[in-house]
DNA sequence: TATGAATGAGAATTCATTCAT
DNA sequence: CATGAATGAATTCTCATTCAT
C-alpha cells in the first residue's frame, strides 16, 4: 500500500522547536512559569521530555525563548505602521489603536504581558528584554508621533510619555481584564469599542463641548 | 542547640497573624506565588516554619490571607473619597486621580496586584475576590460619577466603564511600570505627575484647542 | 448555695493519669502507633498536650501505659477463675470458656491484642510484656488444667500448648474479626454463642456419633 | 558527584514494579505502614525514592499493592484444593489442613494478616479487600464442606461458620504466634505439627474415648 | 500543676534534568 | 535525533517535644 522503503513523510525537525515554543506558550500562560510542568509542555507538544533539552537547555531558556518569540513579530509591525503612515495626529492616533486593538486581541501578547509581569522578578533578564524589544519601542514610536504633533501644534504639550501611557494604558488594561478577570466570569471587554471609543476621548476630552475647564 | 538564656520565642499570638502575612507579602511580590519559599517567609517573619501552620492551614491560605488584608483597608477609603465629594465632574475627578495615585504609591497596591495577574489561573478564587473587593467597586464608584455627570450634561456620552478605564488604566500602567520596569532600569514614573497632567488630558484632549477632529 | 470561698471541687490530680490512658486507649486503638496524635489524645482527655508530659515521659512511655493498664487488670481474673475451680475437665473449659467470651467482649483485650499485633516490631518490649503478663500467664493456666486432666486420663494426649490454642484459637480469632471486619460490612460474631459451640465441639469432636475416624 | 564509569541505574520496566512490592512487603511487615519509610523501600528496592513514584502513586497505593498481590496467588490455591477432594470430611479436613500449615509457613499470608489488622481503620478499603478476597472465600469453602458433611450425617450440627474458625482458628493463632511473639523470645510453633494435632483433636474431641461429657 | 505557642527534625511528594538505549 | 526510566535535590507539611508563662 506503501512504497516500501519510502517512509510516508517524516516530521521535519525545523518545525520541532516552533511546535515546542508554542506548546510551552499555552502552558506557561496557564500556569506561570513555576507551576508549568516540562511534562505538559513535552506531551503537549506531541514530544517526549527529552527531547525538549535537545533544543533547549534548560526551562528557563524556553520560557526566554517563548517571550521573544512572541515578541519579535509583531514589534515590527507597529513599527512599520507608524512609519508609514503620514496623517495629521488625530488620524493617525485612530488608525494605529485600532491595529493595536486587533493585535492586542489576535496574537498572544497578553498572555505574554501576563508571564513577563509574573516573573519580572525571577527573571529581570526577560523583563529587560520586554523593556526594550517592546516597551520602549513602542512608546518610541508613540512618543515620536505625539512629539511631531505638538511641534506642529496639533496637540497639546505635556511630557509626550505621559501622553503614550494615556493612549495605550486602556488599552493594556482591557487586555489584562481579558486575560485575569474574564475567566473568573467578569463581562468581556470589546477591545475595539473600547479603542474607538477611547481614542475619541482623549482626542477631544471628556468634557462635553461647552464643558468649563 | 541552644543558646543558653536566648528565649527561643516570646508569646506574640495577636500580633504573630499580621507579621507573618506582611512578610509573606515581601516574598510573594519578589517571588510569586510557586516560587516563594516558606522558609523565606518564616525567616522574614522572625518565626520557625512550624509556626506558619499555627495561623494558616496552607501556603495558598497564606497568600489569599496576603491578598485580601492588602485589599480591604484601602477599598473603603476609596468609597467614602468619591460619595464625600459634591462637585462638578471636573473637580472631583482630579481630585479623585491625585488620591488614587497617593494611593497607590503608599500601599502595596501594585504587588499584590501583579502576584494576583500571575496567579490567575492557578487561584481562580483569588481573581474572583479581587473583581469583586476591588475592580468592581472602584470601577462601580467611577462609573457612577461618570453617569451622573453625563445626566447632567457635564461630560460626553459613551459607555461609562470605557471613561472610567481611560481614567485609571493609564495609572495602572505607571503602577506596573514600576512593579516590572524600574527594577531592570527603566526611568522611574512619577505617579503624581502622570496622574494631573493625565486628567487635564482626558478632560480636555489631546487635540489643541483649534485642533481639528 | 454552696459555701464561699469552699471550691465546689477540684478535679482530683490523681484522675488525671487514669482519663489519660483511657483516651489514648481509643485512639491508639482507632489509629495505630504512630498515626496517633498527641493532640487529639489530650483533646479527647480534656487536658493540654502539655500536661501530658507532666504524666508520660514519651508517646512511647503512654503507649506502654496503656498496654500495661488494659492486662493488668484482666489476668488476675483469668488465674483466680482457673485456680478456683475444681471440676472435671469438661466443666471446667465450659465455665472458662464462657469466662474468656465475657471477658473478651467487655473489656479492650481486642483493641490491645490488635495495637500489640500492630507493633511488635516498632515496640519488642510491648510484645515482651504482653507475651510475659497474657500469652504465657494465659496459656501456662489453660495448659496446666490440661495436663492434669490428661494425668487423670480425662483427656487425650498431645501437646497442651496446642490443646490450649485449639480452645481459645477461635476466641481470639472472633475478637480480631469484631476489630477488623467488622467495622469493614461483615456480619459481627457472637462470641458468646461462639464459645459455646466451640468447647462442645472440641470436647466431644467434629465427627457425629458413629462418625468413622 | 556520581562515580563515573558507574551506570547509575539500568533500565527494568518490567521487573521493576515486583521488585519494589516484595521491598515494601519487607519494610511494611517490619515497620506497619505508618513508621516505614519511603527512602527505606526504595533502598531495599535498589532504587532511587522518586522512581517509587514512577510506579505507584502514593504510599497507600504502594501499601495496597503490596496487600493485593500478597493475597491473589494464595486463594485460588485453597479453592482449587477444596473443589478437588471429594473424600469423607475427615480425609478431606486433614489434607486442607495440612496443606493450609505448608501455605501459612511458605508464603507472606501472616505477615500481611498482620499489616491489615494493624491498618483496618486507617485503610478500611484493604480491610474490605482481605474480607472479599480471603476471608469469607476462604470461609465459604471451608463452610461448604461442613455443610455438606452434616447433610451426609458426618458430622455434628452446629453453625458451620463456627465449626470453620473452630478449625483454621488455631492455625491462625500459629502464624500470629510466629510473627509477634516469637522474634521477642517466645518458642517458635510448628505449624505442621499444630495443624496435625489439631485437626485429630477437633475430629474425635478432646475427651478421651472413655470421657464423660 | 497546667497551658499552648513555638520549635525543628523528618517524611512524602514533585519535577527539572540526565543518559542508556 | 528521540525516548522515557531514573535520579535526587528541593519543598511543603506534620507532629512530638519543649518551655515561658
Amino acid at each position: 500500500m506503501m512504497p516500501v522503503g519510502q517512509p510516508k513523510w517524516r516530521r521535519r525537525k525545523e518545525a520541532r522547536p516552533g511546535e515546542i515554543v508554542a506548546a510551552a506558550l499555552e502552558v506557561f500562560a496557564e500556569k506561570g512559569f513555576a507551576a508549568a510542568r516540562l511534562d505538559d509542555i513535552a506531551a503537549r507538544a506531541g514530544v517526549s521530555k527529552g527531547a525538549l533539552y535537545l533544543y533547549f537547555e534548560t526551562k528557563q531558556e524556553l520560557f526566554a525563548a517563548v517571550v521573544r518569540d512572541a515578541i519579535s513579530p509583531n514589534i515590527a509591525v507597529v513599527e512599520a505602521a507608524a512609519a508609514a503612515i503620514d496623517l495629521p495626529f488625530a488620524q493617525t492616533s485612530r488608525v494605529l489603536l485600532g491595529r493595536a486593538a486587533d493585535l492586542l486581541a489576535s496574537s498572544p501578547v497578553g498572555p505574554v504581558a501576563k508571564m513577563v509581569i509574573a516573573e519580572s522578578r525571577n527573571f529581570p533578564e526577560l523583563a529587560r528584554v520586554w523593556h526594550d524589544e517592546v516597551v520602549s519601542r513602542v512608546l518610541g514610536v508613540m512618543s515620536g508621533l505625539i512629539e511631531r504633533a505638538q511641534a506642529r501644534g496639533e496637540i497639546r504639550p505635556g511630557d509626550p510619555r505621559f501622553h503614550a501611557l494615556a493612549l495605550i494604558g486602556p488599552l493594556l488594561m482591557g487586555v489584562l481584564w481579558g486575560e485575569v478577570l474574564v475567566p473568573v466570569g467578569a463581562a468581556p471587554i470589546d477591545l475595539k469599542a473600547l479603542a474607538s471609543q477611547h481614542i475619541e476621548t482623549v482626542l477631544h476630552g471628556l468634557l462635553a463641548e461647552g464643558g468649563r475647564r
